[in-house]
DNA sequence: AAAACGGGGCG
DNA sequence: CGCCCAGTTTT
């Protein structure tokens, strides 16, 4: 059961999206499995336009995982380098290229991949399947705890739940366009003069005293 | 110098 | 689960 700013938010949110949309070129339609993977995989603590400005050459070069682990790691380390990281990155995906011809699509076996987590992994089938998994990083830990301050918990694991409850049918739509809201409007320093969320939102409330 | 960050690893 | 680590950027 939602409440009513619980399902405020939602139907907002997507109103506010249909105007608001980020482009980036893994959100293109006909992505892959493989390329949201890579995208969110080099998105994890590193900014948006870093990894746009990386992101073609990497698939043209490495338009596969078996494209991957015939490659020498070397290349694979020159590619990664403009996004930090590259060490970690690239022995991560020569593993996953090493043991896997195609990419498991499941939350719980795209876990078991080295440096792939329930962000990674949720975000990925989500984006590229439209699957109804919850997506929660920083950002919208951020904005669920400003606007739902009151009921959102303490633990990760908690927050999961409630996320879950949120996720409605079209759970591509609403996830991007939590993540956009996130950056847009709910950063840390936000933009509450505009925001759709002033009516119930308990953050700007607690300013308004 | 210190905080932020998603994932890994430990007890 | 709670806590701390490695690696990197931002403040």
């Amino acid at each position: 059961m939602l409440s009513e700013a619980e399902r405020r938010f939602r139907t907002n949110l997507l109103e506010w999206w249909q105007e608001n949309r980020r482009e980036y070129p893994w959100r293109e339609s006909n992505r892959t499995l493989y390329e949201v993977f890579v995208a969110e995989f080099f998105l994890t603590q590193t900014p948006a336009d870093n990894v746009a400005a990386v992101y073609p050459r990497f698939l043209e070069r490495f338009p596969t995982l078996d494209s991957i682990s015939e490659a020498n790691e070397n290349e694979l380390v020159e590619v990664i380098e403009p996004l930090g990281f590259q060490n970690m990155r690239s022995a991560a995906l020569k593993q996953i290229a090493s043991t896997h011809d195609h990419l498991p699509a499941e939350p719980e076996l795209l876990m078991e991949l080295p440096r792939v987590g329930r962000y990674v992994a949720n975000a990925t089938l989500c984006f590229a399947r439209g699957d109804q998994l919850p997506i929660l990083d920083r950002n919208v830990e951020r904005v669920y705890s400003r606007v739902f301050r009151d009921a959102w918990p303490e633990t990760e694991a908690d927050q999961l739940s409630y996320t879950e409850r949120l996720v409605p049918g079209d759970a591509r739509a609403y996830n991007l366009a939590l993540l956009d809201f996130g950056a847009i409007v709910c950063g840390p320093d936000p933009l509450c003069g505009a925001c759709f969320a002033n009516e119930y939102c308990v953050y700007f409330q607690s300013l308004q005293e």
